[in-house]
Parts: C-alpha cells; structure tokens; sequence
DNA sequence: TTTTATTGTGTTAATTTGACACAAAAATAC
DNA sequence: GTATTTTTGTGTCAAATTAACACAATAAAA
C-alpha cells in the first residue's frame, strides 16, 4: 500500500473507533536514550509536513492511563518490560492554539476532507499527560506509526521543531529526571547490560551536566555494593583495560526505592 | 435558604453550565496544614450521607488545570496566595466504580430525580489530576460547598471513610511530599510567621516519621542561613525560654529552588 | 533557695568528601 | 625487545560533615 492511501485509511479507520476513545485527553511519551555520550529522544516525523512530534495516544474508554502509555511505547519500540513512570500533566486550554499546528498541516487537510468529525475531535482541546520511559538504544527498533514517516533518536542538544508544547514537554521530563536521579533507575536502563565505570559516570555528567572526579566517582559506585565486576574489556586502545560491570539487579531495584542519596 | 432547597438550587444551576465544562476531567485539591503537632487534610462531608471527599472541582473549557485549582483552593480555604503543586493524574477506568459511590448516594438521588444528564456526565468515568496545597491552618477559615454541610480539618492519622480513590490520592500526596523534602517550601507554609525551633523540628519529625536530634538539628538549620532570631518566647514552662524565629523569605526560597540537600 | 525541664552551645570521634598521587597495564613506536 | 603513551585501579590525606553526648544557662514551680 502506498503511504498516502495508508494514511487514508487510517483517518477513516480511527474516525470508526472515535467511540471507543476519551475526547479531550492523551498521553504524550518521553522516550530516553543514551547513545556516543548523549541522552537522546525518540521522536516521529509526521508524513508530507516535516513537523517533529512526542510520540503519543489517545485513551480508550476502558483503559488505564498507564496502559495508553504503555500501549503507545510498545507499539513505537516494541518493548513491554521497560521503566515508564508519569511526570506531569499538561493543562493549558490554549495547548491546541500553537501556531506551527494551525498552519494547514497535511493530515489535518486530508482530516478535513475525510472526516471533519474526526478533525474536530484531534484539533479540541487536549490535556495530555506526560510520561518518560528509560531504555537501551540498543534493544529497541524503532517503528513510525501511520501518520509518519520517520521514528528516530534524536539528541537533546539538537531537538528539531516540535509541534504545540511538545518542546515544553521535554524540558519538564529532564527537570524530572534531574531531580529525581536518585530514585530512577538510570544506569541500568539507560546503560546495556556491561559497561565500564567510565560509561557509568560519562552517563551521570551527561544528566547532570558536570563533570565528577574519576576515582572518586569509582570509590563511591563500588562502595554502593550493586556492581558486579566481570572480565576485562580490551578496547584495543593504548592504555590499561578496564573492567566490565553489570548491575546486580535485586541490590539495584531495593537502593533506589529509598533513594540512593548520592548524586547531587 | 434551607440547605435542601440550596442543594437542589446547586444541581440545577450546575447543569445549566455544564456546556461550559470539560466532561471527563477534574482536580482535586490535598490541602495539607500543621496543627498540634499532627498533619491535618482538608475534607468536606456530603449532605445527608456523611461521607467525605477532598476539595475538588471541575474545569472551565477556558481555563488552564492550574487555574481550576487554584479556585476550588480559594473557594475553600478564601486564600489566594499560597503555595499549590501539581503531583499526580489518576486514570484508572474504574475510579467511579469504588462501592462507596455506587451506593445510592442522596445527592445522585436527588440528581436522577432533577437532571439525569448531569447524572451521567458526574457519574461517568473521570481523570483527576491532584495538587497539594500548604498552609497555615491558622490563617484560614474553611468553608463547605453546596454539596456538604462540613469542611473541616482531619488527622492524617485517623481519615474518615472516604468516597472513590480519595484515600489512595492522599497517600500519593504524602509520598510525594516526603520525596520532594527538600524541595519544596514545608516550614513557612505549614507553621506561623514565627515560631520555636522545637516546633520547627517537630513538623519535619512528623514528616519524616522519625526523630532528629535536637543540638545537631538546631546548629545545621541556624547554618543554612534562612532563619532570623526574635525575642525570646516565655512559655509559662519551668524552663529555659526558646527563641522564636522567623523565615527570611528570600534566602528560603533561594535555597529550596536547588533543593535544601539536607533532610533524609 | 532548691528543683525541674528545656534550651543554646561545646566537644569529640567517626565518617564522608574532594583533590591529587602513583604504580599497573595495554597497545604503539622505535 | 624496549621505551612511550594513555587510562585504570587504588592509595593518601586534609577538610568538611555527621552523630552522639556533655554541660552550663535559664524560666518557672516546689
């Protein structure tokens, strides 16, 4: 099916289930990774237009918040065991009102044409709620959804244009992350299974955004008592080889739901 | 105005507006003060079937989340400048189907006998998002809605019973209020313009749930520099007179915007 | 005047932090 | 093979912070 008759048929076939869903309210995801030394963010770009978007849902009449968002990041990574945790809900009544949506956007004109019930419902008013999953670049593949052409990483220090709020949506996701440090589970997310110290404390001066002393750092991590020391890794680099780690991941989980008390 | 005739007045006046309301979405409002060295919540009973419900509302098609907010908090408590946070959406599908609303409830009664259809659009599934609010109880003078015959103070320690998820709300709150210590503004907002230093440590002994030691907690608070020293208090007691003391505004808020780093 | 309870400040050992030192190791250059 | 380069793992040590207890000062009651 060609992409243009794809999108077609998706308006019409949304515009069908538009009972099964609550006007007025979705959920937006903040999808992190960490990839060359960058957090990075999943985002879509929407077919025809070029305009950049959080992935995001509607919610079923029957469904738990939770599972939207669970549901749209599965769908867009293909992953269902991955730490998602709400942040905040977006309440302005003038969301909708951002001018880069109300320029004659494609699909809305296709909407218009299709299905101006349909048009309606998606240009109202919407309180979205935001929340951010942590993953392994790694491990996940991402997929575009029907209205898109495009599902890529892209790097915070270089976020492309964004429709509505969505820009403002990301900030609040990093305050997040950046005052609650302590009680996610950043590293073992974030990170794949073996890492060397010096990914581990490469990842926390990305996020916090300074640098912290080496040995130190080390000192502290292993004093923690979650690290798990496993064979060398040869980089191939003219230096000593560092050591591989992973997480012991049941000291991990019982650290951090008391806060590890650490990072500051 | 009997009460009856109020309420029925209310229910008539309500649906009346009701185009001018989002279906689908409220707030609700964990008013939080310090008296007697207990935390207290603001509740409202119902008429007639004393049940208790947190402050909460509905929001204007015009008006932003926050906004809404910060109207039922002022209609409650007549206050318009304290301190409010957003901390959680709850979007369960089955919030509205707890037994203690499903039981034929006065108000439902009287709305199935007055207007079905604000029945349903009350009845039907609903997205709450929840703020907390802190303040001095002294200062302020609750007061019910039409639909309750009470506002008052209640322990945290002995809740009533309380309608849908309330009580899972609350406890949310509380959560939230214990990770975010150090960020957020407790003793000005919770105690007197001055105040001992007993009864400053007694407020974050009662947060923490645990107690702190008296000469340490007093010198560490002295050195973060937000605390002005006034005359001495004579209590009456057989003992040595405290200090009183008070906030220095500016300093205090300073402090709390990068986290006070100091309670755990 | 003595007693009691609580306050403000003092003291000290234990722990944590921050900054720098240095030998060991892996690969490269010669 | 030997010297060189670079990064790692661990060592050291002074400064700062924390936790626990000591004690004189003081307001009111006995």
């Amino acid at each position: 099916m060609d992409p243009e008759t794809d999108l077609l048929h998706h308006i019409k076939s949304f515009e069908a289930q538009l009972e099964d869903y609550l006007p007025g309210n979705s959920i937006d995801c903040i999808i992190l990774g960490y990839e060359s030394q960058q957090l990075k963010v999943l985002l879509l770009k929407w077919k025809n237009d070029g305009v950049w978007t959080l992935p995001g849902g509607f919610i079923k009449k029957t469904e738990h918040l939770d599972d939207a968002a669970q549901r749209v990041l599965r769908e867009r990574t293909g992953l269902s065991s991955v730490f998602v945790k709400q942040f905040y809900t977006f309440g302005s009544s003038v969301r909708n009102k951002n001018p880069q949506i109300s320029k004659p956007l494609y699909h809305l004109k296709k909407m218009e044409e299709l299905s101006p019930n349909f048009l309606k419902w998606v240009t109202d008013r919407f309180i979205t709620t935001g929340y951010f999953a942590l993953v392994d670049i790694k491990r996940i593949h991402p997929r575009p959804d029907a209205f898109s052409e495009v599902c890529e990483w892209k790097s915070l220090d270089a976020l492309p244009p964004l429709i509505l709020d969505h820009k403002a949506i990301i900030t609040k996701a990093l305050d997040h992350l950046k005052t609650q440090l302590n009680y996610l589970p950043i590293g073992i997310s974030l990170l794949p299974k073996k890492f060397t110290m010096q990914d581990l404390r490469k990842l926390y001066e990305v996020i916090l955004g300074k640098p912290l002393e080496r040995s130190n750092f080390q000192r502290k991590l292993l004093k923690l008592g979650i690290l798990i020391r496993h064979e060398k890794q040869m980089t191939g680099a003219a230096n000593k080889a560092p050591y591989l780690y992973s997480f012991s991941e049941k000291k991990y989980y019982e650290l951090i739901k008391n806060g590890i008390g650490f990072f500051s």
